[in-house]
RNA sequence: GGGGGAAUGUCCCGAGUGGCAAAGGGGGCGGACUGUAAAUCCGCUGCUUUCAGCUUCGUAGGUUCGAGUCCUACUUCCCCCA
């Protein structure tokens, strides 16, 4: 069996440096696929919400290593999958979307694709398509004929994932028993219409890769991979991209720019050199470099990979105005323009204000920031709730500045 | 189809004898210390017009001065038997 170290293809190399690998079904094999030829490798996202968060951007950023050592991503939007729905390693079963919100949340998240890719007609260009093209059309009792045959019950018992179900007598149901199928399907028709031979994704969707790759081999008699990567926690344990006020959207109509930044100039500082080379595209030589900072000078790492990661998402420009607008926010104690901003009317309770900025999620939230000396109004900590704001407390600009904790600053103008 | 069990503070787990805004965690939010880091410590964590009021314990009724706690029906899930 061939190491990891023994790669020689330049992707698989340039996978395993950047830490994108996990486990791979045929290391031989596929490095020789890749040094034999432009490989077409896809990876699924379902339509679940309706926005990726960070957690899927590792997924995202396999795509455009594929793309940029020459070979061709496809992304297949799970419009089909998402009306079953994964339940892999989750105790209870996801609720059922209905097809509209589906087919919302879809519309939205295929804006995210734009910034990470190049999509188009050309030889290494990125391919985007919806699974629900042929799962929607699948007549059971063929289906069950063709591909359903080949799947042993017994066998998938034994995936880890359904297992899990067993063995902790959750429910689980025969719906969410076909997703494996599905998912399984669908390497078979994206080999089938356009030659794709790896697929890849994060670890926990082992099971289901393996499945399509025997579906492969079973009924078009092909050799099919599959290559996951890890996944990715914080080094203090905690889940990607799961802070509590929400996941972190990709999506600007769900989290600014401004406040994608900013997640990324929190990373904590063990994590910045994996994440740089995760997250950005920044060569090797540089990121061993940044890493190597010691104590607060590794904030300049942090700054980099903030603006590093935004940009490949959000574009270049508007990386580097949160960038600034983060610069004159902490450094300067300005009240930087790039801030989110509200427009109000102005004289106005403070916890009003509060409320309406997103601050606090109630007057009684806002009370208790107050009392716990969190709240702060142009920097200058609000003591008393019944507090009046009015036109007085704008700066020279017309602007003012309302803040929770440290981190969190809004801006208001008169309406 | 028959029998048994479970649903708790709208993030999760989870105590709860008829007097409960409801123990304890986790998570989150604020504060202190720092480097917009981690760790640690402290406070908060249903809503409101906050020295008080209002609404919460699967749903709908009932018993009671008073019900998360008792009774009835229903819903969903789990287990055992078929």
């Amino acid at each position: 069996m061939t190491a990891v170290s023994d790669f020689k293809s330049p992707f698989l190399r340039d996978f395993v440096a950047r830490g994108h690998y996990y486990d791979c079904t045929d290391r031989e094999a596929l490095d020789a696929l890749f040094l034999k030829e432009r490989v077409t490798a896809y990876i699924g996202f379902d339509c679940t919400a309706p926005s990726l968060h960070v957690g899927h951007a590792m997924q995202i950023m396999t795509l455009r290593r594929l793309q940029q050592a020459g070979h061709r991503p496809i992304v297949v939007m799970g419009g089909g999958t998402t009306k079953v729905g994964d339940p892999s390693f989750r105790n209870e079963a996801r609720p059922l979307l209905s097809e509209e919100t589906i087919e919302t949340n879809k519309q939205a998240i295929l804006k995210s694709f734009r910034n990470f890719l190049t999509f188009g007609d050309g030889p290494s260009d990125a391919i985007m398509v919806d699974n629900a093209q042929w799962l929607d059309k699948l007549e059971y009792v063929p289906f069950l004929r063709e591909i359903g045959r080949h799947f042993s019950i017994n066998r998938m018992l034994t995936m880890e994932s359904v297992k899990a179900k067993i063995d902790n007598d959750l429910p689980f149901s025969f719906l969410e028993f076909n997703y494996s199928i599905m998912q399984a399907y669908d390497f078979v028709e994206l080999y089938r219409r356009y030659g794709c031979r790896l697929q890849s994704s994060g670890s926990d969707q082992w099971g289901n890769i393996v499945s399509g790759i025997d579906l492969g081999r079973r009924v078009e008699n092909i050799q099919l991979f599959g290559l996951t990567t890890p996944l990715i926690t914080t080094s203090s344990g905690a889940k990607m991209g799961k802070t509590a006020q929400g996941a972190v959207w990709l999506n600007p109509d769900m989290r600014s720019p401004y406040d994608y930044w900013q997640f990324w100039r929190n990373t904590e500082d063990a994590d910045v050199g994996r994440f740089l080379r995760i997250f950005t595209d920044l060569p090797e030589g540089e990121i061993a470099r940044l890493e190597k900072l010691k104590g607060a000078e590794l904030n300049d790492a942090k700054k980099i990979l903030a603006t590093e990661a935004t940009a490949i998402c959000h574009g270049r420009a508007v990386a580097d105005e949160a960038a600034e607008t983060s610069r004159r926010t902490f450094e300067e104690g300005a009240m930087a323009t790039g801030l989110p901003s509200f427009s109000l009317k102005l004289p106005d309770g403070i916890l009003n204000l509060a409320v309406a900025t997103g601050l606090a999620s109630s007057n009684s939230e806002a009370r208790k920031l107050i009392a716990n000396n969190g709240l702060r109004l142009n920097d200058v900590a609000v003591s008393d709730p019944k507090m009046q704001v009015d036109a007085s407390a704008l700066n020279p600009d017309g602007v003012l500045k309302l803040s929770s904790g440290k981190k969190k600053h809004v801006l208001v103008r008169p309406a």
